[in-house]
DNA sequence: TCCATACATTTCGATGTCGAACTATTTGAT
DNA sequence: ATCAAATAGTTCGACATCGAAATGTATGGA
């Protein structure tokens, strides 16, 4: 097996401070790179679109949340994991772009209900597709099976980490 | 196996969108979860020493390179991931705080030469103990041979995407 | 030797996020 | 029925990053 940025990372601590078990860097230093190097290649695949990532990111969590009652900010906020207040300005570009509608919920007049316009729907129905295309090409150096070890363990840190939103 | 976040996620996606096969996102929406989760922990705990990741970052990078010829900002910036605006700003606030040196380099008057101060030296020592203690609590959820599987897996992720960062 | 080119770093303007303070609405205890 | 506390969203100021332009230094060919 050949030898990545990482192994030479902990080859250098292994010199420098042979005391120190650094073995852990292994795991989650390449875990920090993988995720940083997809996201790079998602952002160049976006651009292609006209899209920024955290636009794909809104437009996809309302797409696949079609079956459940409209969501609010706060929830679109919870599920694509940044703060209300960066979701205010999300929704406001989105808004101003014609992909979604934003409107007061009657029942509850404190919140908004976010909804995706026809233009909205559209684009990230065609959208998705393609990327998850391109998604199967960064994973294409992986057997089907390796792919489905690999999200198995990530699965298994994931829940002995406590993630998962809340409700 | 218990069931994630990531496993909700797809499951929408199979009812909304059965014609597409999203899979891939089993993977990397797992990757991009964990590093994320991973990242927010390390920040929870550089903050006990009062440090931000950032700061770790750079004086660990000059730590482990300790026996190569000193690091310019360019290098540690490609070392680091960052441009080197943003290096700039990384040494000057080190440089303020007493834990590295910046001096130009007599030999070629480009260039600047960085360093640490003894007491950064000292501070990136005692740190790097405890980080990695614990990231291993974060890994504990696996076996040791499922850590290694883990990294091996994300090396060849790694590696068939052509990380890796120049000279 | 001169000067165009390459290289290393910094400055500048723009962007996106965060936490804290603020406004508006709802809920629940009395 | 009233009002304090809880909840939802927005505004504000601070901060770290980025890419592009600017500055300073070195190199190599004529």
């Amino acid at each position: 097996m050949d030898r990545d940025a990482v192994d030479m990372i902990l080859e250098q601590w292994n010199t420098e401070r042979p005391d120190v078990d650094v073995s852990s860097m292994g795991v989650l230093g390449r875990l920090n790179r993988a995720s940083r190097l997809a996201s790079l290649e998602v952002q160049k695949f976006m651009n292609q679109f006209g899209l920024e990532p955290w636009e794909f990111d809104v437009l996809a969590t309302l797409r696949r949340s079609a079956a459940e009652a409209p969501l609010t900010p706060g929830r679109l906020a919870s599920l694509t994991m940044i703060g209300s207040a960066a979701m205010t300005n999300r929704v406001d570009r989105l808004v101003s772009r014609g992909l979604v509608h934003r409107e007061t919920n009657p029942e509850n007049r404190r919140q908004l209900l976010i909804s995706l316009t026809p233009e909205g729907l559209a684009l990230v129905d065609d959208v998705v597709e393609h990327h998850v295309e391109n998604q199967q090409k960064m994973l294409q150096g992986l057997s089907k099976n390796e792919q489905t070890q690999l999200a198995n363990l990530l699965r298994k840190f994931l829940l002995a980490n406590h993630d998962g939103e809340p409700s």
